[in-house]
DNA sequence: CGCCTACTTGACTGACATCAAGCCCGGTGG
DNA sequence: CCACCGGGCTTGATGTCAGTCAAGTAGGCG
């Protein structure tokens, strides 16, 4: 799947104005879309884009109105904060198959956020207004919205509880563990985006993630070949000691 | 509008099973009703009912699957969530207009946190089913539902902003300021529940709620009549320090 | 090959938690 | 009205963990 878009992901915010078959048939399968009837969806996609953006490219930002929902197709796209002081906060960093914008896009609210990629990256965007016409119409895409929308809401209170009640190592330990591909033995895995950014992620400093992923190394979790690589010795065990601080915090 | 409902304070979880014209206007001013269309409205009300909770009561249980989609019309509703090893994390704590479950009613999740009442408090409770009903009817409902959860995120993406970037005395802070009635000059505020649960709510011990509270004697915060009183003597300068600690940080 | 940036490591500081008294207020009973 | 308790709140002393500042190292890209 990777390698069709590779093509786009060289250039330069290249505006693919049709959509191939392959786009289509992958925005197909975002969870905002998988259940929405296929005349619906075209109707939706006829206005849609799908193009490259480049790493560091803005999406959004926050307090604007909502021109566009978006979804990731491929690549990471970080959602911040700015507060009124110039302080960043990185609410969350999504991939594949995130949306934005939807929810105000209904509402009329304004962004909340600001959205950025941090990696090259393939996003597809639909017109406001033509999203909105969408739900409207269909009762069973304003369920689906809902849907979506809920998943966003959970996986927000989930960054709360781990904001308020876990440890740095702990916090490290379950992000590694979200990297790993399997739920059992060794693997390794490949951060997705610089220490620095994962770090504001984990709201840490750079330096005390990287003071953590030492002391991780009682762990089983060891430096692979490159900077950006790990090595889990054993993935249940690791999730196993994960809880495991929790009652020592 | 309170001595209303005080008959049914001071019982022990009457049950109203049918709503009185009152009861009924007062719902429909919450943002999840305020735009729904009358006919529909009083169909999604036909099951509901309206009780008065004790302090302590418990609405919902994390994990447990939704059955009624609940509103609050007067008190406090403490949402929570107890991780793997007992410990309590506060997300939230609600009140007049605030809803729960619809999210979740609409998209087959489980509760994903704990619903108790931390004040005797009035609540609004709907059949999980005529709610979903209700939404697949009406694309009108659907965004509004939208909307207001819209809203609970931006609400979450809040608290998340703060609790990563924001200082203690800050917290204790912006918690006071929205407690304030006005928006300049002078006011006494009344705390809505007792200091442990407002420390656990911003993230922090009862101790350094009360060392912050001491500390904000300085920029105007003086302790009032009762202990859960206080004075703040010029909300507008206190919402300019609030900002200045920013720069401090 | 060399530079530049990202990452690591160390020493120090500061903020919040923890532990431990003590205080104050609200309630109860004399 | 006062004496007395009890729990929530406050205050102090100390510990711990993460942030800050600063130096050094290594990896990646020209």
């Amino acid at each position: 799947m990777g390698e069709v878009w590779t093509s786009v992901h060289g250039a330069e915010s290249v505006f693919i104005m049709a959509l191939t078959p392959f786009q289509l048939s992958s925005l197909k399968q975002m969870p905002l879309f998988v259940h929405l009837p296929d005349d619906l969806f075209l109707r939706l996609t006829e206005g849609a884009r799908v193009d490259g953006v480049r790493e560091g490219e803005t999406l959004f930002t926050q307090g604007a109105p909502v021109r566009f929902v978006f979804v990731v197709i491929e690549g990471w796209v970080k959602l911040s904060r700015l507060s009124a002081t110039g302080i960043e906060t990185i609410i969350q960093i999504s991939s594949r198959g995130q949306s934005f914008g939807e929810t105000q896009a209904i509402s009329g609210m304004p962004h909340s956020a600001t959205g950025q990629a941090v990696s090259p990256a393939v996003i597809a965007r639909f017109h406001a207004s033509a999203f909105v016409n969408c739900v409207q119409e269909s009762p069973k895409m304003a369920m689906h919205l809902c849907s979506a929308t809920a998943a966003k809401l959970t996986s927000l209170i989930d960054e709360i509880e781990t904001l308020k009640s876990v440890t740095v190592d702990q916090r490290v330990t379950r992000f590694i563990l979200q990297l790993c591909p399997v739920t059992d033995g060794a693997c390794d895995v490949h951060l997705p985006y610089g220490k620095n950014l994962i770090a504001a992620h984990l709201g840490i400093k750079a330096e005390t993630l990287s003071r953590s992923l030492a002391r991780l190394r009682n762990v089983g979790v060891t430096p692979g070949h490159g900077t950006r690589d790990l090595h889990v010795a054993d993935v249940k065990r690791l999730r196993l000691d994960a809880e495991a601080l929790v009652g020592a915090a």
